[in-house]
DNA sequence: AGATAATGTGAGTATTTACTCGTCTTTTGT
DNA sequence: ACAAAAGACGAGTAAATACTCACATTATCT
């Protein structure tokens, strides 16, 4: 069943409708997935879904794989332009620790709010390639370092090792509002839960110990 | 592919060899699940991997899903049994917030280490039917309830909403330490993952806001 | 020992599904 | 207008795999 994993596809849209075709494809890609999953979200089901042909489908795509692999590409691009300019922001304009945090974690899960059983195929149930993964790490650690720069300038912030407290923060909002969403609790709504994260997260970096 | 999702055997075993032919096919295919992954570990690997036939294996377990529910049953029941107890002893013999929560957090990284491949098909990748979901979250939420009752017995605890706080606490724990056994970052040892989360933990629970 | 029940076997089946390829249609360039 | 290139099509193929079943072997009981 699984082949390798290539990602070029054998043609590249050179003309206006194929260029939609592709579109298409991605759109219901992530419609199929997001319903069915990986295992059972065919690439029959894709291009049937697309309105193209299955010899289209694969056109552009070289293997089912590739079909995720572009997704992902694409929701980790937006992710990191959201959060990377939301820091560039603060940056030029600086509003305060706690309304940063805030608006940090606001952006966050509305990047999950989007498509949040996508995302959990994506990246969670799904074979990613060890490349991209890899990919992934790097622009992850890219944009702790970001974080880190902006974060330093504060004076309230006061912790040990600026560079595992950067770590700290990126990966408790990403799991805690990933977990949220995915699996919403009944006992806490979704802004009880974001106060308690911006507390927890500000309390974290502005404590001495 | 996917047919209906029983759980219950066509036979129980009920001699000493059947039983061993059972816990054989539990082990192989924790074996396999974390060497290949849940769409890829074949029923018939697990055989192969057991020592048993395939014919033996659809004996006991009537389909596919049905391993990976009774190893997921397994591990649910370990973690909870090892917080519950923990919780209890702390109960029974208080030693102090910090050293609780110290505690808890080595148990769940243990937790992890175990298995942390497994752990990540049986939760993240693999269809677990509804009903051991339902199952899995009354006892999260009964262990919310439990780790609530202690936690409020610590006078240094300041939070404005309990409930909502011992969730936090679960899911920041639990989340952070399952990326972390996961993803092993470069930059950041164990050790200092642990001290962090215990200082962030620790911090949330007792700063009034 | 003999009968009965429990257990074990594995070749075979039915189905699913990723992917191919020969053919037809549309667009582009001259 | 005409050739060539790009795009679209979808029936068909090959492989994988969850699961069955008719039969063989072993244990239990009286």
């Amino acid at each position: 069943m699984r082949r390798e994993t290539a990602l070029k596809p054998r043609k590249l849209p050179r003309q206006g409708r194929s260029c939609a075709t592709v579109e298409a494809i991605l759109q219901a890609a992530a419609q199929v997935f997001s319903q069915y999953g990986y295992a059972e979200g065919t690439t029959d089901k894709v291009a049937a879904r697309a309105g193209v042909s299955i010899g289209s489908l694969y056109q552009y795509f070289p293997n089912k794989d590739s079909l995720l692999v572009a997704l992902a590409r694409k929701h980790m691009e937006e992710g990191f332009g959201v959060l990377g300019s939301l820091l560039k922001e603060e940056c030029a304009n600086p509003r305060g620790l706690r309304e940063m945090i805030q608006r940090f974690v606001d952006a966050i899960v509305l990047l999950h709010e989007r498509a949040p059983t996508l995302h959990r195929v994506m990246f969670n149930e799904a074979p990613l390639p060890p490349g991209f993964l890899e990919e992934k790490e790097t622009r992850e650690q890219l944009f702790s370092d970001q974080l880190l720069s902006v974060l330093i300038k504060y004076p309230e912030v006061q912790v040990n090792k600026p560079s595992n407290a950067s770590y700290m923060v990126v990966q408790v909002a990403e799991g805690m509002i990933h977990s949220f969403i995915l699996f919403p609790p009944e006992k806490i709504t979704v802004e009880e839960m974001i106060k308690e994260l911006v507390d927890m997260l500000y309390l974290y970096l502005t404590s001495a110990k």
